[in-house]
DNA sequence: TATTTATGATAGCAATACTATCTATACAGG
DNA sequence: CCTGTATAGATAGTATTGCTATCATAAATA
C-alpha cells in the first residue's frame, strides 16, 4: 500500500503551486538538494534553473525569491515532522514516554522516505539544522510571522508544549522549554558536526548522547518536587 | 579616570586594522549602526560607503568581505562579554552565584558604554542577538574555524562550562549546558520579541522572564541528587 | 626632501536578483 | 475540430551586489 502523506502549505509562500507540476516538483527536489550541497549563501535561481534545465524565469513562476523558498521548505519540514510525531506518539499514553520519543524524532537524523519523491527529507533535515533559523532571522520577520509563515513551527512548538504540560502542570516554561528542545535538538547537532568543542559529543559524535543531553535537560527541568 | 578596555582581534579578520585609524573606527561604528538598522542581509559595502562618506574600496582595504566585518563584530562582542563577566563575577567564590550571574549578564540588554565610542554595545547586543548565528550557520564554518574566528565564543563557552562543573562535577554536559545558555538567552530574546508565541514571555516582555526560564533550566539541570 | 602610507575618485566587470515579452505546446471545453 | 487557456521555453534587459584595479592627492615619516 502505498500511502500518500500530503502537507497543506501556506498559499502566500509561492506563486504557482510548486506541487501541482513536474516543473514544480522538480524545483523542490533539486532546490533541497543544492542548498544541502552549496548553503542558502551560494544558492541561486540561476545555478537550480541549469541544474534542472529550465529557465530562470521559469523559476520565479513559482517562487518569489529564494527567501519565500527557504520558508516553503522549513514549513514542509516543520508539517512533516508534526506528522511523525504524532504517528510514532499515536496510542501512548503517559506524556513523559511521549515526549521522550518526541525528543529522539527530533534529534534523530532522518531516513529518506523512498516512497515520497517529492524530496530528500534526510537532506531536508540537514539544511533545516545549517539553515533553518534563518527563515526568522530577517528583517521582515514580523511581516513573514503575520502570513503566518511560521505557523507549522509554532504549531509544532505548542504541541510538545503542551506535553510538557501534561508532564508538569505546574510547570511555568512549557513553551520556552518546547522551543529550547527544538531549537538545541538542531544547534547541538551542528555545533557537534562543526564546533566540537561548544559540545560533550566532539569524540562520540553521536545523535544518542544529543539525546541523552536533552532527556536530562528536559526532564531535570519539569520533575516534580 | 577613564579606563581602556582593548580586545585583542584576530589578525586574519581583517585586511588593516580598523582600531589603527579614523576611518576604520567609522566602519566598525556605523556597520553596527547600519546592520541593526536594515538586517544583515540588506547591508552592503556600497551603503556602508555612502554613510561614511568614503568609498567602497575604501571599505574593501580594511575587510575583505561583509562576512568578515560580521565575524569581526561577533568576535568582539564575546571578547567584551568575557570581560564583563570577569569583571563582574570578580571575588565571588560561589559557583552557583556566579552562574546566576553569568546568567543575568547573557541575557540582559547592554547599555552603551559611554566612554567607548568605537561601538555601541547595545546595539551590537542587539545585532548579535538577529545576526549571531549566521556568523557560523555558514559553509565555510570549518576553515573559519581552522582560522580561530569561533576562539572568542568558545573560551566564553569554556569559562562558563567550568563554572557549571564546579557548581557539580559530577554533572556529565557542562559544554553544551553552556552553549544552550548562551544560544537561548538570545534565542529566547529574539522569539519574545518577534515569534512571541514560542515563548511564555509574550505577555510580559521582559528580560527577567528569560532570566527566569535559563535560572530555572540550568539549576535543575546542574542540581546534585 | 624623498618616500612611504592612507585615502579619495573613478572605472569596470562578473554575478545576482529580478522583470518583461514573445513563442511553442498541450489540453480542455464547446 | 477549433479555440481559448495554462504551462513552459527562449531571450533580453536592468539595477544592484560584490568585488578588483588604477591613478591622483594629502599626510606622516625617514
Amino acid at each position: 500500500m502505498k500511502l500518500q502523506l500530503h502537507i497543506r502549505m501556506n498559499e502566500a509562500l509561492f506563486l504557482r503551486n510548486p506541487e501541482g507540476s513536474e516543473l514544480g516538483k522538480k524545483i523542490i527536489r533539486h532546490s533541497v538538494e543544492l542548498i544541502y550541497k552549496n548553503g542558502f549563501e551560494a544558492f541561486t535561481f540561476k545555478k537550480l534553473a541549469e541544474d534542472i534545465k529550465t529557465t530562470e524565469a521559469g523559476i520565479y513562476r513559482y517562487f518569489e525569491n529564494k527567501h519565500k523558498l527557504l520558508v516553503y521548505l522549513t514549513c514542509w519540514y516543520w508539517g512533516w515532522l508534526e506528522f511523525q510525531i504524532s504517528f510514532h506518539t499515536n496510542n501512548i499514553k503517559d506524556p513523559t514516554v511521549k515526549l521522550k520519543r518526541i525528543i529522539k524524532l527530533l534529534a534523530s537524523a532522518v531516513a529518506d522516505d523512498e516512497q515520497t519523491n517529492y524530496l530528500n527529507e534526510s537532506l531536508l533535515h540537514q539544511i533545516i539544522i545549517s539553515e533553518g533559523s534563518k527563515a526568522y532571522l530577517t528583517k521582515q520577520v514580523g511581516e513573514d510571522n503575520k502570513q503566518e509563515f511560521f505557523k507549522p513551527y509554532k504549531d509544532l512548538c505548542g504541541i510538545i508544549g503542551n506535553i510538557v504540560r501534561e508532564c508538569n502542570p505546574k510547570y511555568k516554561y512549557p513553551k520556552s522549554l518546547a522551543s529550547t528542545i527544538i531549537e538545541m535538538a538542531h544547534f547541538q547537532n551542528f555545533f557537534m558536526n562543526n564546533l566540537p568543542s561548544l559540545t560533550d559529543f566532539g569524540n562520540v559524535k553521536q545523535e544518542s548522547a544529543i539525546i541523552s543531553f536533552l532527556d536530562h535537560l528536559v526532564f531535570s527541568s519539569i520533575k516534580k518536587v
